[in-house]
DNA sequence: TACAAAATTGACCGTCTAGTCTGTTATGTC
DNA sequence: GACATAACAGACTAGACGGTCAATTTTGTA
C-alpha cells in the first residue's frame, strides 16, 4: 500500500516558514521563487502537497489562524484573576511587534487585501474575529462571576469591542505608528469595557 | 514660453478613477493595462504626467486622504450640537459601503499592503490619522463646552480612541462582517468616550 | 504659415510570473 | 534484488508585467 521515498520536510514547519513570509509581505507581491527559497521546498514538490501557490497561502492562513488563538488562550488562563490577565493581555499587544517577527495581523492583511475577492480567506477571517471575541467573552465572564467586573454588564458586545480594538492596535503597528498611540487603544479599551455596566 | 498641445483629460477626474480602483484591488494586483484603461489614459501619458505606476498610486493615496478629511469636516459642522453630530457621524461608518464603492479604507489596505516598506506610504497614513483624530478632538472640545459632556474628558485620548474603533470598522467591512456587528463597534466607541470623565 | 512645444499612439523591450513536464533519485515492499 | 511508489531537481512554456522608444498629432505663438 505505502512505499515510495519518504519526504524530506516537515509539514508544520513549512507552514511556520510560509506564515512568517506572507505575513510580512502579503500574498501578491510574494513571488513563487521567493516563497520556494525560504519555505526550502523544490517547486513541484509544493505542487504535489499544496495544489499551488494560493493552496499554500490558504492553509498558511489557518495555521496562523489556530496559532493566534492559542496564544490568546495560553495567555488567558495564567494562574491570576481573569480580570487581571485580560488586562495584560490587551497591554500586551501594545508591545508587539515581537523581535524578527512581522509587524500588524496576518488575518487584517488577508482582509485588507483580498477584501471579498476570495471566500474561503473572508470566512477564515470572520470565524477569527468571532473565536477571538468569544474566548475574551468567556474571561469577561469569569471576571463578572469573580466580582470584578459588574453583573449587569453585558460581556457579548465588550467581547467583541475589545477584539476590534485589538484589530485597529495591529493596524497601527502595521504602519509602525509610535507605540504609545497602540497603548492608547489598549487603555481606551480596558476602560471601555465596564461603560455598560455604569461602573 | 507655453505652447503645445493641451491635455485632453482633467487630472482630478484621472485621480478619482484611479482611487477607485487601487481602493478596490489594492496596488501589486493592478495591472498597468487594466489601470490605464480604466483611468482613460495613454500609457504615455501617465508616465508623462506621474512618473510611473507608484507616482500614480501615491497622488491618489493623498487625494483620497484629503476627500476623507473633507467628508469628515463636512459630516461633524452640520448644523446641531457637535455631539449630536460627532455621534451621527460615527454611526453613519456602520452604513457603508455605499453602493458602487469599495469597501474598506484605502489607508487601511495600504497601510497593510506596504507595512514598513514604502516610507511615503506610512507617513501617508499616520498624517491622516492624526489629522482625523485631531478633527474628532475638536468637535469633542466643543460638546465639552456645550456641557454635552464632562469636562474632565481626556479629549485627545478619546478622539483617537474613536478614530481607531472606525479603522477596525473598516476592516469588518472589508471582509464583509455583517452590519450589526460594524455597529456594536461604532455604539461601543460612543460609549467609550464618556468613560475618562466618570459620567 | 512656419515653428516649437507638448500630448498621444502603438510597437517594442527584457524580465519575471505561476505553473507544467520530464527525467532522476530514493525508499518500502515483495 | 526487482518493482512500485513517491519525492526531488531542473529545464521549459506561455503570458503578463512595468517601463521605454520613436513617430505622429495637435495645439499656441511668432
Amino acid at each position: 500500500m505505502s512505499a515510495g521515498r519518504p519526504r524530506t520536510f516537515e509539514e508544520q514547519e513549512v507552514l511556520d516558514r510560509a506564515i512568517e513570509l506572507f505575513w510580512r509581505q502579503g500574498y501578491e507581491v510574494t513571488g513563487l521563487s521567493q516563497l520556494l527559497e525560504h519555505i526550502g521546498m523544490a517547486r513541484q514538490s509544493l505542487y504535489n502537497v499544496f495544489g499551488d501557490k494560493r493552496g499554500l497561502y490558504l492553509k498558511a492562513l489557518d495555521a496562523y489562524s489556530a496559532q493566534e488563538l492559542a496564544r490568546l488562550e495560553s495567555n488567558l488562563s495564567v494562574n491570576v484573576s481573569a480580570y487581571d490577565s485580560l488586562c495584560d493581555c490587551i497591554l500586551a499587544y501594545a508591545d508587539e511587534p515581537k523581535m524578527g517577527k512581522p509587524a500588524g495581523c496576518m488575518i487584517v492583511n488577508a482582509s485588507c487585501e483580498f477584501g471579498t475577492t476570495d471566500a474561503e480567506v473572508t470566512s477564515t477571517a470572520q470565524q477569527f474575529w468571532d473565536h477571538y471575541a468569544g474566548r475574551i467573552q468567556r474571561s469577561l465572564e469569569a471576571a463578572m462571576a469573580a466580582g470584578d467586573l459588574p453583573p449587569g454588564l453585558d460581556a457579548r458586545r465588550s467581547a467583541w469591542a475589545v477584539t476590534q480594538a485589538v484589530t485597529a492596535m495591529r493596524v497601527l503597528q502595521r504602519a509602525a505608528v509610535p507605540k504609545d498611540r497602540v497603548r492608547d487603544v489598549a487603555n481606551s479599551a480596558i476602560e471601555g469595557i465596564a461603560v455598560n455596566a455604569g461602573f
